[in-house]
DNA sequence: CTCGTTGCAAATCATTTGCAATGGA
DNA sequence: TCCATTGCAAATGATTTGCAACGAG
């Protein structure tokens, strides 16, 4: 029901990924496979070595080193985002439909929250178009408390 | 005519942080002077390295590790803000304004565009309060090319 | 005088890289 | 077969930490 074919916005399928890995010329290995899978069915935001950690349990044989370039490869794809949160590990995100995030300084959840056109309206084109910017893509992040550790009386 | 008292939005003045410090029961020492006043001297959004970099000049001895717990410092201070880019070095803005940052993705230059209310209206208000998420801060950031990058034909 | 700060060096932690071995196309 | 990709280990680079010496209050 959900899974969006090539161009569209919600979240590519591990099917669609490899095909287009293929066109470009890159190898399909199982690691890459596995890699892929993981990052796509997860609910979440991982970081690499989130990611890492998981594949490992049915892959033994895993190089840390393949996460992140797979990784890579997945952003440039553009499959994958980085999360602009900059604690100090890079988070990736599966979903590339227009959307923001809320972010706990706290426990580092982050809660997707979808926007529509309001996303694009938010852009401050006249500075953008003054400074010949080339705008290819926007950040909006709320930084707070998540409800959990406000509960909890986290910092 | 620009610098504001203690309470105001632009920046802060050397003075008025040194005397926020020692309300807070700080020690004021030579080093941790010299950083602020490089620090809300600099129009830039400079790294903790490049604020080391410049106070090192006139402090020969100076430690990285005196930058770092000073611009924490300030952070907590409400006086200096992270810069969310997330590349592989903190950037602190000196700027307290309501702005946003287009950011460069090949030379990392970030711009300051100021915004008025049109950045509190941006907050997805009907997720934040449906999350209970405590909202402290918003951060909008355009990713792209600015214009010299663009000029020179840069990634 | 006292305790917050400093400076230094070593420790950590995420991420990258060099290189030989390997297996997908 | 051939070269992209892997795994590993060592390198890198940012940031933190432990601890003795120091100096601001």
């Amino acid at each position: 029901v959900a899974g969006a074919a090539s161009g569209g916005g919600g979240r590519a399928t591990v099917d669609d990924v490899v095909r287009r890995l293929r066109q470009r010329g890159h190898r399909i290995t199982p690691q890459r496979v596995a890699v892929i899978r993981e990052f796509l069915g997860s609910a979440d935001h991982p970081s690499a070595e989130a990611v890492y950690r998981v594949v490992l349990l049915g892959y033994p044989m895993m190089a840390v080193s393949t996460v992140y370039s797979t990784l890579r490869l997945l952003v440039s794809l553009g499959v994958a985002a980085e999360v602009g949160l900059c604690a100090n590990e890079a988070r990736y995100d599966p979903n590339t439909t227009n959307h923001c995030h809320l972010v706990c300084k706290s426990c580092e959840a982050i809660i997707d929250v979808p926007m529509g056109e309001e996303l694009l309206g938010v852009v401050p084109t006249g500075a953008v178009a003054e400074q010949s910017f080339g705008a290819e893509r926007v950040m909006l992040e709320v930084i707070g408390l998540c409800a959990a550790c406000r509960a909890s009386g986290a910092p």
